[in-house]
DNA sequence: CGTAGACTTGAGAGTCATCAACGTAAGTGG
DNA sequence: CCACTTACGTTGATGACTCTCAAGTCTACG
């Protein structure tokens, strides 16, 4: 069951060809026609807000997502009930990569904030995807992205290994999208990083805190100052493959 | 550099068409002219022995390799020496995809017995899926499938719902295969099964142990039988994806 | 202004890592 | 064939990191 009508601003044409996160999404190394031709499946779909699913768990699959603003967090239910996140995605990032094998939706994914996305019929996609080799290429590179990022924190690696890794991590993908690489508000809580981390909220709130008593961050509930990059970053070295 | 010069066991063509691997592998959906085109690309190398490398982190990425015969553990080595298993793969899986997006490989992969590959070269793989649409689709599906299940290890699970479900994700791989799901033989060491569950490798032989008391399994060094199937699969039912 | 939820801080407990010693199997060379 | 070596695996004792439980603070929002 998709979860609820939304408005599909298409109208305007051009979404893919004047949009800001070419570089980062999957238009990256088409120009002309071919962009058009892509541009032209695309339906921008939004806006959600905050808590709104985007897809659930069981939901046939039929089109990948591309975050156009705001943020998403996918999460699955294990069968005691209890939730683990497994990403944060921002704008230019994709969504629902792990439904095509099954063929439905095997996470949950809802809006952190007002967020909108942009919608690729998988079927339209693959079918264009034959046509113009740059895609196809894009899309694999996407999802190779993706297959290496997922196994980052697949280490068993302290609290502050954890945290560390992740403030850096964020502030590379803000810096990646033209926002200040030191300064932004996390649009998750502490229980969706805690949870994200493997940790318990209460070691992140602690971890926050002797981070800041050590002059490495400020943060004022969501809103976050790095103050010593460099320095978080030796406190996650051998997290290296980022 | 490429580890080392390595038998091609080009000669009879047909190496996917009369592959017993067909179901697991690539070809999968293809019939016909399009399996002998795939064919035509197609490469088997090795065989590799215990210890040799397939790829090395750095290396130019060139090729997918799709497992033929024996097992790889794919790993990465930290900046403190430290090493990071990231998986273990059986025949009909591929290995090899997160080099896409960078271009050369971020893992090292090695054979743990004696074991083949079959080498797919990107770049003709690539003008193939553009020919083919069943070809697209299912490397699509495969990389899903490696999204979807590199997730799902990323919990925070106790040391006996980690062994667990590696246990019985073990047993349906090989049932997948052919084989005997409750009787196998682990090709890889208790401390590589330590490294790429994040526990010490005390921790699994005290599990192993636990687990054999319970009456759950039996095993003897490498050898291993599964004899409560059922009740080792509740010891690791929140990881529920698999 | 009051309540609910998010966040913080403290104290105790548990799981697992570390350190250490020992047992076993396979391979080597005499 | 037997000491010797090496890698692998097991078992025990100790300690640390982080979770759990609990209470308290702050913020947002109705």
């Amino acid at each position: 069951m998709q979860t609820r009508p939304v408005e599909v601003t298409r109208g305007l044409r051009e979404a893919c060809m004047s949009c800001s996160l070419q570089e980062l999404c999957l238009p990256r190394g088409l120009y002309g026609q071919d962009l058009e031709r892509l541009d032209a499946l695309v339906e921008r779909q939004g806006p959600y807000h905050e808590g709104d699913h985007l897809f659930r768990i069981g939901d046939p699959f039929d089109s990948i997502y591309a975050v156009h603003a705001g943020s998403y967090k996918s999460y699955t239910v294990d069968s005691e009930g209890r939730e683990h996140v497994l990403g944060f995605h921002l704008p230019g990032e994709l969504l629902g990569l792990d439904a095509i094998y099954p063929g439905h939706h095997v996470c949950n994914a809802l809006a952190l904030d007002t967020a909108t996305v942009c919608v690729l019929p998988y079927a339209r996609l693959s079918s264009l995807a034959s046509q113009i080799s740059g895609l196809f290429t894009q899309i694999m590179r996407l999802m190779s992205k993706d297959i290496a990022d997922t196994a980052t924190l697949a280490g068993d690696f302290t609290a502050e290994e954890r945290l560390a890794a992740f403030l850096v991590g964020l502030s590379q993908r803000f810096q990646l999208r033209g926002y200040s690489p030191k300064e932004f508000n996390l649009a998750m809580s502490r229980r969706d990083i805690a949870n994200y981390l493997r940790l318990a909220t209460e070691t992140v709130s602690r971890v926050f805190a002797r981070f800041e008593k050590e002059g490495l961050i400020a943060v004022d509930r969501r809103a976050l100052h790095l103050l010593d990059l460099p320095r978080l970053r030796t406190r996650c070295e051998s997290l290296g493959s980022r």
